[in-house]
RNA sequence: CCGAUUCCUUACCGGG
C-alpha cells in the first residue's frame, strides 16, 4: 500500500482539484486514512479556487471520519466562512480554536479582519484587531496590509494612515503592497496628491514600484478624468525602465478611450502583441465599450468577432455590447445577443437582465420587460435595485403609478431600498 | 527518526 499524498498533490498542482477532492473523500474511509497534511492540501486548493462551500463540506467529511484538524485546517475553515461573509460561523470556529489551545496566527486574524471589513463591520473589525495587537507582539506586514486595505475600502483613510504609522513604530516594515493599498485608498477618495506623495516616497525608499503601483496610479488619473496624466505617467514609467503587464496596458487603453482616442487604443493593442504581453478579455471589453459609447456598433461587433481568436468573451463583453445596442435604439439586437450567451457557455447575470429590461422599458415595452423579470426570477437570479429602478421608471413614464408602487413594495420586501 | 502539506494582503472592463 502506498500513501496517496503525492498523487493528490499532483492532481492539485495540475488543476484537477475536483478529482483530488474525490480521491481524498474516498480514502477517508479506507483502511489507511489520509494524513491531515493531505486534507489541508485539498482544502487549500478548493479555497484557492474560491470553492468555499465545497471546502467546508469536505471539512465536514474529514471531521466525521475522525481525523483531527490542526491549526492550518482551522485557519482554512475560518477563511472560508469569512470569504462567504458568514462572520458568526467564522467567529464560532475561532472561539473553538482558542478554547482548544490552537493559537491563532496572523493568517487567522487576517482572514477575520478581511471578513469584518467586507461585511462592513467597522467597529467589530477595529475592536478585533486591537485585541490582536495587545496580545501579540508579532503582527506581520500582511495582517497590517489586510487591515489597512479594509479601512481604505470603507473610506477610513485616517485609520489606515494611523496603522501605517503604527507598523513603523512596531518595526514592522511596510512593503510595496502596503504602499499600493494606501495609494489606491487615496485615489478612490480623489486625493491624488496624497497618492502621488506616497508614490514618490516608495520610489525614494527603493522598495521598487511594481505593476500594481502603476496601474493603480494610472487608474486613479483616469477615474479623476485626467486620462492625459495617466498616459504621461505610463510613458514616464517606461523611461525609467518600468515593464508593464496586461493590466497596466488595460488601464492605458481605458485612458485613451476616455479621451476619445479609440484609434490610439487600437494601436496599443498592436504594441501589446509586440511586447509579448497579449491582450485579455478585459482589454477587448474596454475597447468594445469605448466603441459602443461612440456609437460605433459596427466596429464594436468587428472587435467582438476578432477577439474570439485570442480570448473567450465574458458576461461583461455581452453586457457591454447589449447596452451599446440598446442605447443605439436596437433592443432586438441586444436580445439576440442575450440569447446567444449560452453558445459561449455563459449565463446572463443581473447586469445583463438589467440592460435588456431597461432597454425595453425605454421603448415602452413593459410587458416584455416584465417577461425578462420573470425569467430572471425563474432562473434564481435576484433582481437588484437597478433592475427595479428601470421598471419603475418605465411604468412612471406611462403614468402607470400603481404598478410602480407595487414594484417599490416588492423591492422593500426583498430588502432592497429604493434610492 | 526526519522531512512532506499547508492558511491570510494590493491593480484594470459592463446596467437604472
Amino acid at each position: 500500500y502506498f500513501n496517496n499524498h503525492h498523487h493528490i498533490q499532483t492532481l492539485c498542482n495540475t488543476g484537477n482539484v475536483e478529482e483530488a477532492a474525490q480521491e481524498l473523500h474516498s480514502s477517508l474511509h479506507a483502511s489507511y486514512e489520509p494524513s491531515i497534511y493531505t486534507c489541508n492540501l485539498v482544502l487549500g486548493a478548493l479555497s484557492k479556487q474560491k470553492r468555499y462551500q465545497s471546502a467546508l463540506s469536505l471539512y465536514q467529511a474529514i471531521s466525521h471520519a475522525g481525523i483531527t484538524p490542526d491549526h492550518i485546517t482551522l485557519n482554512t475553515v475560518v477563511n472560508c466562512h469569512c470569504q462567504m461573509g458568514d462572520m458568526s460561523f467564522a467567529m464560532k470556529v475561532f472561539d473553538e480554536m482558542t478554547a482548544h489551545n490552537y493559537s491563532p496566527s496572523n493568517a487567522t486574524f487576517a482572514a477575520l479582519v478581511k471578513g469584518f471589513c467586507r461585511t462592513g463591520k467597522l467597529a467589530e473589525c477595529i475592536e478585533f484587531f486591537s485585541k490582536f495587537l495587545k496580545e501579540n507582539y508579532s503582527v506581520d506586514v500582511t495582517t497590517y496590509n489586510v487591515m489597512m486595505d479594509g479601512m481604505c475600502k470603507m473610506g477610513n483613510l485616517k485609520e489606515a494612515m494611523g496603522l501605517f504609522e503604527l507598523m513603523a513604530k512596531n518595526e514592522c516594515f511596510a512593503d510595496v503592497c502596503s504602499y499600493n493599498i494606501l495609494i489606491r485608498g487615496f485615489c478612490k477618495q480623489g486625493m491624488l496628491n496624497k497618492a502621488l506623495q506616497l508614490f514618490h516616497e516608495l520610489e525614494e525608499k527603493g522598495l521598487g514600484c511594481d505593476v500594481v503601483t502603476y496601474s493603480t496610479v494610472m487608474d486613479g488619473f483616469v477615474k479623476e478624468n485626467r486620462p492625459h496624466d495617466a498616459v504621461r505617467f505610463f510613458y514616464e514609467g517606461l523611461h525609467k525602465g518600468f515593464r508593464p503587464n496586461v493590466v497596466v496596458y488595460n488601464v492605458l487603453v481605458n485612458g485613451l478611450c476616455k479621451i476619445g482616442e479609440s484609434s490610439q487604443a487600437l494601436e496599443v493593442l498592436d504594441e501589446m502583441y509586440e511586447q509579448g504581453c497579449g491582450p485579455n478579455v478585459v482589454t477587448f471589453n474596454t475597447i468594445i465599450d469605448c466603441l459602443c459609447k461612440e456609437g460605433k456598433m459596427r466596429e464594436a461587433m468587428d472587435v467582438f468577432d476578432k477577439m474570439k481568436e485570442v480570448a473567450i468573451p465574458s458576461a461583461v463583453t455581452y453586457s457591454t455590447l447589449m447596452d451599446g445596442f440598446c442605447k443605439d435604439g436596437n433592443v432586438d439586437e441586444a436580445i439576440r445577443l442575450f440569447h446567444q450567451m449560452p453558445d459561449d457557455e455563459l449565463v446572463p447575470d443581473v447586469v445583463c437582465y438589467g440592460i435588456v429590461i431597461d432597454g425595453l422599458c425605454k421603448q415602452g415595452c413593459m410587458n416584455d420587460a416584465i417577461h425578462f423579470l420573470l425569467l430572471m426570477l425563474k432562473r434564481k437570479i435576484s433582481p437588484d435595485s437597478i433592475v427595479y429602478s428601470a421598471l419603475i421608471n418605465g411604468y412612471c413614464k406611462q403614468g402607470k403609478l400603481q404598478e410602480a408602487r407595487n414594484l417599490m413594495q416588492e423591492m422593500r420586501e426583498k430588502g432592497l431600498r429604493p434610492d
